[in-house]
DNA sequence: ACTCGGTTTAAACAAGTGTTTAATGCGCTT
DNA sequence: AAGCGCATTAAACACTTGTTTAAACCGAGT
C-alpha cells in the first residue's frame, strides 16, 4: 500500500487533454458501466485505454479509487450535458413540472446511445456503495428538492411530508421506469412502437399529463390517509400464479 | 466440457429435500443476488451449502448453468409466496387495481427482510442475459396483460395500444422504483418516517389512488396525443446544475 | 554531458478463479 | 463378500485477477 499515487495533479478537475490519466478514466468508464466494477478487470480498460496495466495504480491508487473517480466523473458530465432550466418568472408550475420531467428524462434515460454514464450511476442506486452516498446527498436530494417545491406550487394546501414525498417517487419512479427496465421493455413493446411512440418528448408529455392529473385529483377530494378503509374485494388467494 | 451433469433428477422439479443439489440452488441464491454472477465465487457458494467445490460442476454442469437454475427457481419461489388474488365476479376495476398494485408491491418489493429472490430477479431486468428473455415471456408478460385488462375496464372509450402500454408502465415503474431505488429511498426518508409512512400498504394505497385519478383524467378529456404544441417554457438552458 | 524528476514499461508476483481428475466412500443387488 | 454405480472428496490444473517491482525512458535544468 503505497502512496505515491497523485501525480499530474495541476489542482482541482483539470479535465486537460489526451493525458494518460485522461485516457484511463474515459476508457474506464464504459467498461464499469457494462461489468460493474468487480468483473471490469484492469487489464481491459487499460487495454482500451492504451496504456501500461501498471498505470493504473501509478495515477490512482487503486481500482477503487479509480472506480470512484470514474462514478465522479459520470456525474459531472451527465450535469453538464443537460443543465437546468431557466423558468420565466411567471411560468406555471404546470409547465415547470413538464419541464422537469423532460429534463430528468434527458438526464436519466437518454433511450438512444445508452451512454455510460447513466448505466455507472443506475448501478449505484441499485446497489450502494460508500460512492453513492455522496451522490445522494450532493446530487439526487437538491435535485428532489426542486421538483417537490415544484408540486407544491401545484396544490392549494400544504401537503404532509410523507405525502409530498411519495408523490416525488412516483414521478421519479416513472421516469426511471424507462432506464431501470429499458431493456425489458423493449422486449415487450414492438421495436417500430418502440422508436415512434416511446421517445423521450413523448414519454415527458405522458408522465407529466398523468402525473398532473394525479396531483390535482388528490389536491381537490383529500387529505385523508386511509380513510375508506375497504377490505380487500380478494376472495381468498388461490394458488392460480403463472406457474 | 463433459457432459455428465444430470444425476439425481427423479423428473421434473423436484424441490424436495435437503439433498446437495438442493442445498447448492439455496445457497447460492443469497450469493448470486448480493453479489451477481460474476462476483459470486463458487468456493462461496459450496462453503455456504456446505459441499465440495466439484459439485456444482458435478450437477449443474457449470457456473453458468447454476446461475440460470438459480434464477428459474427464485421466480418460481416469489410466484408460489405471493398468489394471484381471485376476484368476486362484480368486484369494480378500481378495487382490482387496488389489489394489484398490493400484489405487484408484495411480490417485487417487500420491503423487509429483502429477500435475495427479488434481488436476483431485478438484476436480470436491468442487465438481461439470456434467461431474463425466458423471464419476459413467462412471467411478466402475462403479468402486465392482466393488469392492462383492468385498466382497460375503467376507461369509457378503448385506449391506444401505446397508451396502454405507457399507463401500464406508469403504475408498473412506481412500484418497482420502491425496489430499484430502495436503499437510495432510505438514505432520503429518515428511518422512523420509512417504517412508518412507507410500509407497503401505505404505498399500495397511495400508488393506486394516484394512478386510479390519473387514469380517470385521461380516460375524460383527452384522446389527443399532443394537441396543444406546448412550447418549452424555459428561456434557456443556462449551467446552474448542481456542479 | 550529466543528472534528476516524473513517466512508462515488461516482467513477476501472490492470491483467487472455474474446472477437472483420480481416488475414495457408501449403499445397493447379486 | 464381491461388484457395481452414484456421490463425495482433496488435490491439482490452467488461467485470470490486482498489484508490485525494478529497470528503462524522456524532457528539462544546470
Amino acid at each position: 500500500m503505497n502512496l505515491n499515487h497523485r501525480r499530474n495533479e495541476s489542482g482541482g478537475m483539470s479535465m486537460s487533454n489526451d493525458s494518460t490519466k485522461e485516457r484511463i478514466l474515459l476508457a474506464a468508464g464504459p467498461v464499469f458501466a457494462n461489468k460493474g466494477f468487480k468483473a471490469a478487470t484492469v487489464r481491459e480498460i487499460c487495454e482500451a485505454a492504451q496504456v501500461n496495466v501498471a498505470s493504473i495504480n501509478y495515477y490512482f491508487g487503486d481500482k477503487q479509487a479509480l472506480y470512484h473517480e470514474t462514478v465522479i466523473a459520470a456525474r459531472q458530465m451527465r450535469v453538464k450535458e443537460v443543465p437546468y432550466p431557466v423558468w420565466a418568472p411567471d411560468a406555471s408550475p404546470e409547465d415547470k413540472l413538464r419541464d422537469f420531467v423532460l429534463l430528468l428524462l434527458n438526464r436519466l434515460v437518454a433511450m438512444k446511445s445508452e451512454p455510460w454514464q447513466v448505466r455507472l450511476l443506475m448501478r449505484e442506486v441499485l446497489n450502494p456503495t460508500e460512492t453513492s452516498r455522496h451522490l445522494v446527498q450532493e446530487y439526487f436530494r437538491p435535485f428532489f428538492e426542486v421538483m417537490l417545491s415544484i408540486v407544491d406550487d401545484m396544490v392549494e394546501e400544504s401537503l404532509s411530508e410523507s405525502k409530498r414525498w411519495k408523490i416525488g417517487f412516483s414521478i421519479v419512479g416513472q421516469c426511471l421506469y424507462y432506464r431501470f427496465a429499458a431493456d425489458v421493455t423493449s422486449m415487450i413493446v414492438p421495436d417500430q412502437k418502440f422508436e415512434d411512440e416511446f421517445n423521450i418528448p413523448a414519454l415527458a408529455e405522458h408522465i407529466s399529463s398523468f402525473s398532473i392529473a394525479a396531483i390535482k385529483a388528490i389536491d381537490g377530494c383529500d387529505r385523508n390517509e386511509s380513510p375508506k378503509s375497504r377490505k380487500s374485494t380478494a376472495l381468498e388467494s388461490g394458488t392460480t400464479g403463472t406457474e
